[in-house]
DNA sequence: CGTGTAAGGAATTCTGACACG
DNA sequence: CGTGTAAGGAATTCTGACACG
């Protein structure tokens, strides 16, 4: 499902990634959940997959910004010019 | 999914019922959320699901102890024993 | 019976920053 | 670059109770 309703704390369990890996991959622009009216993240079971391959491939020595180019070839996304 | 990753406030909001009744549910054991170690309710999208439907069946007239037994045995039964 | 609400507390999440390298 | 942590604040959720009917 690509709803985004589990918050951080669920990804983190679900991921085995600290608050702060799934942030700064938020921040480097390889996930993008939405947010509560009052600022939580919100995340989809898709991004939990997308976190998981992407925790394995910088474990595999990629950078976040070449993993960037990998997710906008794999999946639509709007862009903002 | 029957993965139970979903907090409250968006059990709230995807089924528009409030916490209040959410809780109360469980509590008559019509739904059962799992526990995040600090207390809070998790629930699934087959919960939330589970919840328009008792949502309908209240709207419909019937009484939570009622649904209950529908839950247990798959289907409706008799109340007489 | 089913649901609203005010009350006080505890757990969750947020941001920006300093640190290391 | 990627991640850890302490800091203070704001939003979330919890329970038990009183209320109405």
């Amino acid at each position: 499902m690509s709803k985004k309703v589990i918050g951080i704390g669920m990804v983190r369990e679900l991921t085995g990634l600290t608050e702060r890996q799934i942030r700064y991959y938020e921040d480097r622009q390889l996930i993008f959940p939405e947010r509560t009216p009052g600022g939580a993240r919100k995340f989809s079971f898709e991004d939990v997959e997308q976190l998981k391959e992407i925790d394995r491939k910088l474990r595999d020595g990629f950078h976040t910004f070449e993993l960037r180019k990998t997710f906008l070839s794999g999946a639509p996304r709007s862009l903002e010019t």
